[in-house]
DNA sequence: CGTACCATTGACAGCCCTCAAAGCAGGTGG
DNA sequence: CCACCTGCTTTGAGGGCTGTCAATGGTACG
């Protein structure tokens, strides 16, 4: 189920990712080329941080999709913000009880122990200036989803959101060299989707409709194309991460 | 428009916060106590960080309410987060452009230029261990409340909504030692209101009737009482912040 | 061929929004 | 002292967006 990435290294979505925030030498190319391989697997529908001594390692995607979900007591779900390959969990952002949610893999999912990286930025290794200050952006980048993800939840419609965190997933895929063309593996149900932009189920279904109808995007199960990004933008007022 | 705070000492909110998180060594005090008075004052409705070189300055709040607050091009408006009294501004959380936010005073505010703490913790200064560690837990505590933000907006009802968010800034309130018996100063309008919980202001204004009706809150402009904390919690599934 | 999961469609209800107007309190100036 | 203004709160009516319930279809897999 890991589609196209399977034979693809696994380090190269993170290395495209930091060379999206800072310029790497070659000595910090080789630093995150040799970031403890094999990676550490986990099934589909499998919890990252949920019981055992896995649950601080702070960790890089190298494969797959998961996602950080709370959980209401009557069993209403909240899906927070997706981790995609490229992706740190537990090293830019933070593994704490007080966070009170679960890191929850929703496909098979590639993990690479980071430890040595987050040993590096806490005692601010020398020989990996830009690495450090790429991982210092990405905090940035982090709560700066967060709070799309809010002002998606709180003042966009149903279209709108779902324009708006598609053309995010678009990015960020474009990022780290997983889309081409407007097109990425999107392994999603809409039933998950429902859940990270508060609509249910079926009210997703139609918002989906409406949006291949107008020729925006083309959808089919764990795929999905982005027919007119400039269309899709002005329809949600999404604003392009600059800088 | 300062309210009760107008005489206390500005840092004592902040000192409190602190005291929350970690035991202080009489020079981490002192420390707190010297940094920077007097206060930068800002009037209500102003913009903290637009323009000018104060907008990479770190605050910390002495006495007042501020909130981050993000518009979008046909006027609509979310409130993102709230900084009160003890919060900080631009040091937990972060200053930067890509966050395409703006940081807005909601009453008169008295500002502390927190750039000597902000030092400290760059340079893991050692003689305020504590403090540095505190600052630390501080930032994964707003991470919480931007999850507990995402979870009201996408799967709270409103009246939920409102008994969780009035929950939250109880508890901070109360933590700073500016709650007395359930019963503290709130400086919202209902329009304001209706801006960080995703709903219209008449909207918001039946909620907050149906709480009064069910004897579960007393509000008059610029102030409330929780009236039965446990039933309010048991109503939106509210975690108290433990740890 | 049955099972399980996901996508799709229809009918209907309800939560919440919008529009509109009236009440209320504080501040200002005549 | 009162008229007036301004900003906030309150109330009513009606509509639309979105949820819930229920059933059907499609596809992968055993």
């Amino acid at each position: 189920m890991l589609g196209d990435d399977q034979f693809r290294k696994l380090t190269a979505p993170f290395l495209c990712r930091l060379r999206t925030l800072v310029p790497l030498t070659p000595h910090e190319e080789r630093f995150i080329e040799t970031l403890d391989l094999p990676p550490h697997v986990f099934q589909a529908g499998a919890h990252v941080n949920k019981g055992g001594s896995l649950d601080f390692t702070p960790w890089i995607v190298g494969a797959g999709w998961a996602c950080r979900l709370r959980v209401l007591p009557d069993g209403r779900r909240q899906i927070v913000s997706f981790f995609l390959p490229g992706d740190t969990i537990g090293l830019s952002e933070v593994h704490h009880p007080a966070i009170q949610s679960t890191i929850v893999a929703m496909t098979d999912l590639r993990l690479l122990n980071s430890t040595r990286l987050a040993e590096a930025i806490d005692r601010a290794d020398q020989s990996v200036p830009n690495i450090i200050q790429a991982c210092r952006m990405s905090v940035i980048w982090m709560q700066a989803r967060l709070l799309d993800q809010i002002l998606r939840l709180g003042r966009l419609t149903a279209l709108e959101r779902m324009a708006h965190l598609l053309l995010e997933l678009h990015y960020r895929m474009e990022d780290v060299g997983l889309a081409q063309d407007g097109r990425f593996p999107l392994p999603l149900t809409q039933s998950q989707f429902g859940e990270a932009l508060g609509l249910s189920l079926v009210h997703v279904n139609r918002t989906l409709q409406q949006l291949r109808r107008e020729n925006l995007i083309e959808l089919r199960p764990g795929r999905v194309a982005i027919l007119d990004r400039e269309r899709l933008e002005l329809l949600c007022d999404f604003r392009k991460p600059a800088i």
